[in-house]
DNA sequence: CTTGACCTTCCAGTAACTGGAAGGTTTATG
DNA sequence: CATAAACCTTCCAGTTACTGGAAGGTCAAG
């Protein structure tokens, strides 16, 4: 199976398919000439770092993670590990981004949004002069 | 004032200040000696930049809400237009967010955590075999 | 006069791709 | 069989918003 068969097979777009074989998450076998040639097990893993990409996996957790999966004596543990840090990493994200929609709602449903300059919002951002 | 005194006043560091200026949202003027001198206008204007930073708004939207900020004539809806196109943005991310979220909480609530291999999370990743 | 704390510029690295150029291969068609 | 479309390859550069660090100039204190 050729590279654009395998992007189509997994959603993973060709041309991260080859990022993912430069940082070393992938190594498909090579065709005589050159192609990279994906067979039933490449795929599978391939899908499987396109399923943890979805999820917000980064790389490193990917690379770890791949490795668990084809560790038939891994601990569940050092799976359960990398997905709670990873859910409090994205938890304090939201969070994070909840306060800034928080405030922009306020500012943008008050602001007149017309011609005039007055502005809530810029008024928000201008700071207080302090000495 | 110096940058380091700039940096201390806004919370915004140095090394910030001076991409700031490089990227031209910036441009404090020179003592003799080549360091930049800052005064009450710019520390002004790079609070103004701390608070968007705060808010999540990008260097492209801090230099147009910039560019209203010192345009006495401008309307109040380009600033809520900006402010509107960002916090739509952010609500989309936190919307993926959460989605994610829910997707770890069952996992990772769902996994024992143990020395055992068995893992619901890896059961999850991976792809299902399909022709 | 030297030491330490500033300041300067410039180069490189981060994460995770994505776009595009230059060139080789394969397949379909006239 | 020639050729054009549609693949494939590698490599280089750009994205965002900084951050770290090296090499070297400046300034205030003792």
């Amino acid at each position: 199976m050729n590279i654009s068969q395998a992007a189509a097979r997994t959603g993973v777009p060709a041309k991260t398919i080859r990022y993912y074989e430069d940082i070393g998450l992938l190594t498909p076998p090579r065709d005589p000439n050159g192609y990279r040639s994906f067979g039933e097990a490449e795929v599978h893993k391939l899908a499987f770092l396109g399923r943890a990409r979805t999820l917000g996996f980064s790389t490193a957790d990917c690379r770890a993670l791949l490795a668990l999966w084809e560790d038939q004596s891994r601990a569940s543990a050092d799976v359960r590990d990398i997905a709670s840090r990873h859910l409090a990493h994205i938890e304090d994200r939201i969070t994070e981004l909840e306060a800034m929609r928080d405030t922009l709602r306020t500012l943008v449903t008050s602001c007149a949004g017309d011609n005039r300059p007055d502005c809530p919002i810029l008024n928000d951002l201008e700071p207080v002069p302090q000495k």
